[in-house]
DNA sequence: TATCTAGTTTAAAATCATTCTAAAGAGCCT
DNA sequence: AGGCTCTTTAGAATGATTTTAAACTAGATA
């Protein structure tokens, strides 16, 4: 695993003061792996790291990670919120049944064509959800 | 506006008891203009109809008919449903600032390669979003 | 190193969309 | 009309998330 000093220093360049509770959350999201966290998740593996963040924090903290480009939010149900620690340029599948969230590599979606933004806008991203459902069912 | 008969009949074809509610809901939204409504804005207008219908039933409602295909759920956030009464193929621009969402013209998104869907399963539908920001911020 | 201050964390309360409940009401079949 | 099931209702409950106000801390400064 990186040095703690590894963290704190990503946190410092997007903006945010490496305080202990950010630095043990970037250490156990922001270690390169992909994956799609909640925030019952990630206080989850909070408590089996033998620590302890308050739940208000970990909520700011998703959501100040996410602000800073450190995480992307994924939008797939009104249930709660998705993070995503692979913040490049990917797709999604959704299984609803199920409540499950996969990768799409990011060359298996090839959009051919994308509207002109309305008029003083500009396009910021574009998110791909393909809603799947097991075959019999 | 259409008669109340006509929405009754399309109910009872989506599997839906036409009662007094549905049938009132369904001659706001069903009658084709194409929007985006939420639980809150479809009771704004109920009311403003000079009608009533509880909440849990603008609710209940609302879930039926998307569940029977007549609306659309619309995922751009997670603060609160959105529905869409127009239920062709189509996508969206979302403007996450002042929360605005507009139709993007079917024929503006062109899809050039989708991905297999994961083994056992079957794609249901493929939703774009657009994400924009006004030039200036 | 002691001090200061703005930014942070905390536990608990508050918020808010949505769902649930149990009782009253209404389609619709016979 | 009678009856059975599905709906609606108002209000309570749920649950994720945000807010609060007080205690704390990172980092700058003296």
């Amino acid at each position: 695993m990186a040095p703690k000093a590894h963290f704190a220093e990503k946190l410092r360049l997007a903006g945010l003061r490496p305080t202990r509770q950010r630095v043990a959350i970037a250490s156990l999201l922001l270690d390169g792996r992909h994956r799609h966290v909640t925030a019952d998740s990630l206080t989850e593996e909070i408590t089996t790291a033998g620590l302890h963040v308050s739940g208000g924090t970990v909520y700011n903290t998703l959501n100040q990670f996410t602000e800073a480009g450190l995480l992307r939010r994924v939008m797939v149900h009104n249930d709660y919120s998705l993070f995503d620690t692979n913040t490049d340029h990917h797709h999604h599948f959704y299984e609803a049944e199920n409540d499950q969230l996969f990768d799409i590599p990011h060359d298996d979606v090839i959009l051919a064509r994308l509207p002109a933004a309305p008029d003083g806008h500009e396009i910021k991203a574009v998110d791909v959800v393909v809603h799947i459902q097991s075959k019999n069912s």
